[in-house]
DNA sequence: GACGAATTAGACAAGCGTGTCTAATTTTCT
DNA sequence: AGAAAATTAGACACGCTTGTCTAATTCGTC
């Protein structure tokens, strides 16, 4: 049914490749029908794996949910900071700079798979595993917000910002960026690149407004960076 | 069991407030469950009905379902509007009346028992019934969009604030009113009235930096109304 | 008080989903 | 090739849920 082109090199067929076919198939079943309908024959059934081998990775749904739940909020976070990481910190332009950054965010990852998979199973069983998704935020997006704040009160240091709470600062701009597409998110639908696009300009142009210096013009890092 | 003291005025026992107890009932457990673990005999007990009361009612958990959804909806979209009507046409102090609007906003119509299940439904079952809610989206969020845009327009032209696209200023100007809510709303959480009233304020004063107009004071509605 | 309609508790069949077990097969390692 | 481990299909018991049905009871009305 398959060769395996490194029959000495790669072990990655039956055990590890079926695990990440099983969290992939069970993300998308949780999803579509939450924790109560949600059916592991199903699960089994797209990930192309009998229903025992699903008992046999994970004992039982609950746990099976837990490790969907883990597995996605790690690639979530991981994701998060390596595009915290682009943050424009010594701008030549800083509107189109902060522009690209915010289509990053969006595209990377409040739009993507494991962004939409989070946001509904945190709405859908969020009440029922407090613990769970308490330590997703503490981890997620409160370190987003602190290293994101972080950058703009570096930005305010250099003049080109003029932010007196920056962490108040952080959760405007992640608002502001999302302000075109809150409903196509509601309903979980990906909007276009061009929404994406269109959406990040007008939270850009609407936060520099209110966040730039109002008097007089302070441009001293664009040449010297 | 229960005493009415309006014997002769009050037949609402039997028929319509049972129907109202289902839908309440139906409505938080549907909440809490999602639609495959809601339980019909929960809704039952937890609406004080025997079992068989509820398909006398509506017929199955299907049309159960959409009753509770239209119920909701039908509720929230009045909410909402009745809100909008409120909004300081004629402000003496702009500030501080955009931000009890935004106060009032996200009391009745974004934080409350409606606002919180619907969202939660709109994730669960948003797929499950697409046009169920593009519905919705038709007649709730859009419309406010356009209502709210039209009074910003309104004061644009009075010239309290500078605004080239209403539609978009609407949006932003929601979206900044839950920027320091989204993640406890995200959880279910209800935030506490005091938050309510810093992200309002948070929300307001970031707004005017950005759309109050920029350079020459026109300021001819705080003194003359 | 009596009638009719609504409500109730409970039993019931049918179907589905979980989780276990077994025996046969495939895959991996030596 | 041969041993050990993982995987598979299928059967199975068990429990839960939906939706129907019935007989008894309550409620509102006349």
């Amino acid at each position: 049914m398959k060769e395996n082109p490194f029959p000495h090199f790669a072990a990655p067929r039956s055990h590890s490749a079926k695990r990440t076919s099983i969290l992939e198939a069970a993300a998308r079943v949780f999803c579509q029908e939450g924790f109560g309908g949600a059916n592991i024959d199903l699960i089994a059934a797209e990930a192309g794996v009998s229903r025992q081998t699903v008992y046999n990775h994970h004992g039982d749904k609950d746990n099976l949910f837990l490790a969907v739940v883990k597995d996605i909020t790690d690639r979530m976070n991981a994701g998060l900071f390596a595009t915290l990481a682009t943050f424009p910190d010594h701008p030549k332009d800083l509107e189109a700079e902060l522009v690209a950054f915010a289509i990053r965010l969006n595209q990377n990852c409040i739009c993507n798979r494991d962004g939409k998979f989070l946001r509904k199973l945190i709405q859908t069983e969020g009440e029922r595993y407090p613990e769970l998704f308490a330590t997703w935020r503490d981890e997620g997006p409160l370190k987003t917000w602190s290293a994101l704040a972080a950058r703009f009160a570096r930005l305010a240091h250099t003049g080109l910002l003029e932010v007196e709470d920056p962490d108040l600062a952080a959760r405007q701009f992640l608002a502001l960026i999302n302000a075109d597409l809150q409903v196509a998110l509601l309903l979980g639908e990906t909007p276009t690149e061009a929404e994406m696009e269109t959406s990040a300009r007008n939270a850009v142009r609407t936060f520099l407004r209110a966040y730039r210096p109002r008097v007089e013009a302070a441009k001293p890092a664009s040449a010297t960076a």
